[in-house]
DNA sequence: TCAAAAGTGTTTAAAATACACCCATGT
DNA sequence: ACATGGGTGTATTTTAAACACTTTTGA
């Protein structure tokens, strides 16, 4: 049995997370499979204890699936509709997987705690993903990476979710200047727009691109990149911290 | 003794509205004068109940303050600091407001649930002030319409919660067409200049500002507004519904 | 006919986009 | 020397801001 109390916790309100990884020129998100239903997923996500903060139970629900500290991340709305869980087309898997639960890891009591109706509070997060080792929650068999373009099914209304946070994210890339969260310390002008155009659906113009990129001032150019590849070397950047 | 049950409602999670209206070329709050504390003012609020989503319980907040139906409103930001209300500089006027109730509305065990640490969603809504008949809610003594630039002591974190629902207004003012909900059914092309200013606190050329708005093809030109003064009458305009 | 304010057109400046070209690298 | 992709400068277009002027209204 789990040392999960849920007199610890606020009742009916939870915390779900996007978390975005860049690679090979996709934007990605980090989603679980769940111990129940036919290769069904969901986010990341948990419960905030009565004492901390809500943006502080974001980050620890985020070290506990990532192993980071320090994450960047922002909420990003609000998931209040009355039947978000239990009027959700996976409602009977969910129904299904909370009864396996039921005498393994949870009494009775808090299964029926966690079946309530929840209202959450969505969060995305920003990651260098090759800093992420992924591990999967109380309800996960697994955890991957999956390109934002290929989703599997998500339970309750986590496309919803993603959908919400990958809008926010892209409203914010541009007025504050979050991308270089998804990068490495250091990076190509080339993965810059490499990331901007999967966050943004859309393809720039390199030297337009880097103009405006290098009007903000802040970016450090550093040496070139060698790669042993037949072409100019590219100049290696890292973003300065003020 | 009130009708108010604990056991309708979620716990630990409130909602606080950021109602604007506009008038004489200013941007108005309605606030709250508290029957406790001196001077005390706040937002109007309260609690959502197990069976309505978050949405509707924010509508149902606002129709109670403003007696209106159908108002645009929309979620900005959740205040989630653990100490937003037991670590607030008018903790201790919170504290004396909660024992005048004790008994007189609502019973000790209420109180108690009252006096916990709350997690609040921000909603901003635009009204028509001509339109609303204020009304304090449970805890006010009266309620009014406040300049932006001149609200009173607000409890609690009430100050950033209208802050941030300023900063929301203002993003959205120019992405979505919000604005005319802030205005009378037909209203002239300078008042949406004063609108606009008032918002942004910045001032903006007639001209070049009417062009950008007209060209955004959501207005519908009226007769003239005849005012007696002797000068040329303005157009009237109406928003377009779609 | 005059003052006050509304309304419109034109010029200028700035920003975004498109186009053309040169440079470094390893075979 | 050359293919490959990196990097930069200039021209063009589009958009925003500034400036100048005409029109309407009632006294």
């Amino acid at each position: 049995m789990s040392t999960f109390n849920i007199d610890d916790y606020i009742a009916q309100l939870s915390i779900d997370c996007v978390i975005f990884g860049f690679k090979d020129g996709e934007l990605k998100v980090l989603v679980s499979k769940l111990t129940y239903g036919d290769n069904l997923w969901c986010l990341p996500g948990g419960y905030i204890l009565k004492t901390e903060s809500v943006d502080a139970a974001a980050a620890r629900i985020l070290k506990k699936s990532t192993g980071l500290d320090n994450i960047y991340l922002e909420q990003f709305r609000v998931f209040g509709d009355e039947n978000r869980i239990l009027q959700s087309k996976y409602k009977e898997n969910i129904r299904q997987g909370l009864l396996q639960l039921k005498d393994k890891r949870f009494d009775e009591k808090t299964i029926a705690w966690m079946a309530n109706r929840f209202v959450c509070i969505g969060y995305y997060a920003l990651v260098d993903i090759n800093k992420v080792d992924p591990k999967p929650g109380e309800f996960g068999a697994s955890i991957e990476w999956r390109s934002i373009d290929d989703l599997p099914n998500l339970t309750h209304d986590h496309d919803t979710i993603v959908s919400y946070g990958l809008k926010a994210l892209r409203q914010n890339l541009d007025e504050k200047l979050i991308g270089f969260n998804l990068l490495p310390k250091t990076f190509t002008m080339k993965e810059v727009k490499e990331l901007y155009e999967a966050v943004h659906g859309t393809s720039f113009a390199m030297n337009n691109f880097q103009k405006k990129i290098l009007e903000l001032n802040v970016l450090e150019r550093l040496g070139k990149k060698f790669t042993g590849a037949q072409n100019r070397a590219p100049f290696l950047y890292q973003f300065k911290e003020h």
